[in-house]
DNA sequence: TTTCATGCAACATATGAAGTTACATGAAAC
DNA sequence: GTTTCATGTAACTTCATATGTTGCATGAAA
């Protein structure tokens, strides 16, 4: 199955727009992440939605942070960018009129469903603020600068 | 992404396999999940090297359970169907040189983790022999019997 | 009014699971 | 022993879908 890297792309987004002082624009973000202007403007557009992002138009427009980061979980991103389903199992057919096929799909879905409540409860206890700290302490250890990383 | 469903359509043809008295053809078993007897086959492929099932060549040939499903788990089918990766979720590269993402890679990691193991931890406490007792729970609250499943 | 930026729809590409075809191998029936 | 039936496997095709791309509309600042 090919992965769904939206949460990651925009994670990695946001915090490199922590560090940044003025508005980011879709085109910066892009060469960030490796990827098209219009791929980052699809991403943030849910993050806009739920207000832990801004847009403007025109100069000296692009992207801002508008949420304090310490309020703000990976929970919160996740469900910004639309929920994409964890899970990369599923059922041979969703209407089954088989008796196995049922028992055999109810007994997974059992784990599934387990499965996505604790990823989503464990992205709950990671603040945006605390993956920040994480990276400020590796950028510590190797001794580099904010200004190296924009440009990694 | 395309969902694994190779967990799914061998339980569902092992438990119709355990209702069953002789050997089962490849063909019949895919004309149960639907599907092409080649597929039927690249599954229990799998299955078979674990000893779970054995199969036959020629007249009367065909596959048959070849363990106890009180001591075998859907931990030890979902390894032997290969381990399909349960999360549908990525990171943008693998190799990343940027401390941003390793942070944040590092973070999701954790949770694809934890995420793992729950699945497996609760496939280990269903054994074949459950999941069948299960089927013919419903079984015998439709007033059915399993010959009628057999073709359904 | 020109330039720069987002907003968005429509289309293109790439990846990987599942389906399919073709043929080799080997066992039972005759 | 040869015909029939079944698995074993490689190679190829199909299909779903995440991501990438193009094109144009909208609106703000210079």
């Amino acid at each position: 199955m090919k992965r769904d890297s939206k949460l990651s792309g925009v994670l990695h987004v946001l915090l490199h727009m922590l560090g940044m002082k003025g508005p980011a624009t879709s085109e910066q973000l892009a060469a960030i992440m490796s990827t098209n202007p219009v791929v980052v403007r699809r991403i943030m557009a849910g993050l806009r939605e739920q207000g832990f992002v801004a847009s403007a138009k025109g100069h000296g427009g692009g992207w801002t942070i508008a949420c304090d980061p310490s309020a703000v979980t990976l929970a919160d991103i996740y469900m910004a960018v639309g929920e994409p389903s964890l899970v990369a199992m599923g059922h041979r057919t969703e209407m089954p009129g088989c008796l196995v096929e049922q028992s055999v799909n109810s007994a997974l879905d059992g784990a599934f469903r387990e499965v996505q409540a604790v990823f989503q409860s464990h992205l709950e206890r990671i603040a945006l603020a605390a993956l920040s700290d994480e990276f400020n302490r590796r950028l510590a250890e190797r001794g580099q600068t904010l200004e190296d990383q924009q440009h990694a």
